[in-house]
DNA sequence: AAAATACTTGACTAAAATACTCTGGTTTAT
DNA sequence: ATAAACCAGAGTATTTTAGTCAAGTATTTT
C-alpha cells in the first residue's frame, strides 16, 4: 500500500468521473484531463490500472468514456490505491532484505505491520461517494475491526470470490 | 510527515539504545549498527537529525556513546519520523504546484487531510516504550481526540513551550 | 466509406527523492 | 599520546516516480 501522487490522481479522477458522469454518460478522458489538470497521457497510463483493477468500464468511440464499475458507495479509496500502484509490496519484510533481520523478526516490525493496517483500515472505510459529498466528516468515521480486515485484496478478486 | 526508510531505521536504534543502553551506560552507534545492520556512516547521519530534534543526547570520547534524551514512555515514534525527515512539507496544497486546483481546494482535499491526521494520530500514540514491550498490542489504541492533535510540531519546539 | 472520436498498449525518458558513502575533522577517557 | 567515539559537510549512486511518445484499435457519425 504505497502513497503516492498517482494514487491521489487515481481518486481524483474517479472522483470526477462521478461528479460529471451523470445518467450514465461516459466520461472522457479529455474532460477529466481539463477539469483536473492531469495530462491526458497520463490519464491514459493511470485507466489502464483502474480498468485492469476492474474499477472503471470503458465504452470507445466517439460519445464514449469511462464509468464507474460499481456505484460510488461501493469503491473504496483502498480500491483505487491499489489498483494504481505495482501489485503491494508484500509484507514489508519476507521479501525485503535491507533493514529487516534474516530469519526472525526485528523488533519495530509489530509496529510497521500495525500502522500498514491502521492506514488501510481509514483508505477502506473512506468510499468515492464520501469523498463527493463533502457534509461527511472523514476524521471520525467508524471503522472496521481489525480481526476483518484483510489488506492486498483488489476489487476484481473480491468479485471473483462472490461469484 | 513522509513515511521512509529513514523513518523505519530512526525507530529501530531508538528501539536499540532502549533495549541496550540500561542503566544510564551509553551506546555506541557501532553497537547499534552490528545489530541492527545499518552502516555506521548512515546512523551518524540519522543521529545527528535525532541529535538536532532533542531526542538523543551524545556522550563524546572512549566510553561515550547515545542516551536518550527523555523516557522511552515519552518518546513517541511521531516524534522520531519527524525528526529524521526533513523540515516537514506544508499543507500538501498551498506551496504545492501540480495536482492541486489553483485558488480553490480540489475535490479531494479533506480526505488527504483526514489521512495526514489519521496516520499522525497513530504515530503519535505509540512511543518507545510500547514498541520495547511486545506485549502492547498496537492494533487498539487509545488515540487522542482529533480536536488535540497538532501535527509538525518537533520535540524541541514541545519542550521551548513547557519552559 | 471516410473521418473523427476516444480508448489501448508498450516502451521510453526525465526528474526527483532516497539511500548511502567518503573524507576529514573534534572531543575526551585512559 | 593514543584510541574510541562522536561530528559535519559534501558527494554519489540507486531507485522510484512522474510523465511522454508513438503507433495502434474500436465505434460512431456523416
Ligand atoms: S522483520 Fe519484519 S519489519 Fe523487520
Ligand atoms: S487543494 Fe489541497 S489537496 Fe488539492
Amino acid at each position: 500500500m504505497r502513497l503516492t501522487s498517482k494514487g491521489r490522481y487515481g481518486v481524483s479522477a474517479m472522483v470526477d468521473i462521478n461528479n460529471n458522469g451523470k445518467e450514465g454518460k461516459p466520461v472522457t478522458l479529455a474532460a477529466i484531463s481539463e477539469r483536473q489538470f492531469i495530462s491526458l497521457s497520463y490519464l491514459e497510463q493511470l485507466f489502464r490500472s483502474l480498468r485492469a483493477g476492474g474499477l472503471v468500464r470503458s465504452i470507445r468511440g466517439p460519445g464514449g468514456g469511462y464509468l464507474l464499475a460499481h456505484p460510488a458507495s461501493e469503491i473504496t479509496i483502498a480500491n483505487v490505491i491499489q489498483a494504481v500502484n505495482e501489485p503491494i509490496r508484500t509484507t514489508l519484510c519476507e521479501n525485503a532484505v535491507r533493514g529487516c533481520h534474516r530469519g526472525r523478526r526485528c523488533d519495530t516490525h509489530q509496529l510497521w505491520d500495525a500502522m500498514g493496517k491502521h492506514i488501510y483500515r481509514f483508505l477502506d472505510a473512506v468510499t468515492i461517494e464520501m469523498v463527493c459529498q463533502k457534509e461527511v466528516d472523514l476524521n471520525n468515521l467508524e471503522l472496521k475491526p481489525v480481526e476483518d480486515i484483510v489488506t492486498e485484496v483488489r476489487m476484481e478478486q473480491k468479485i471473483a470470490k462472490v461469484s
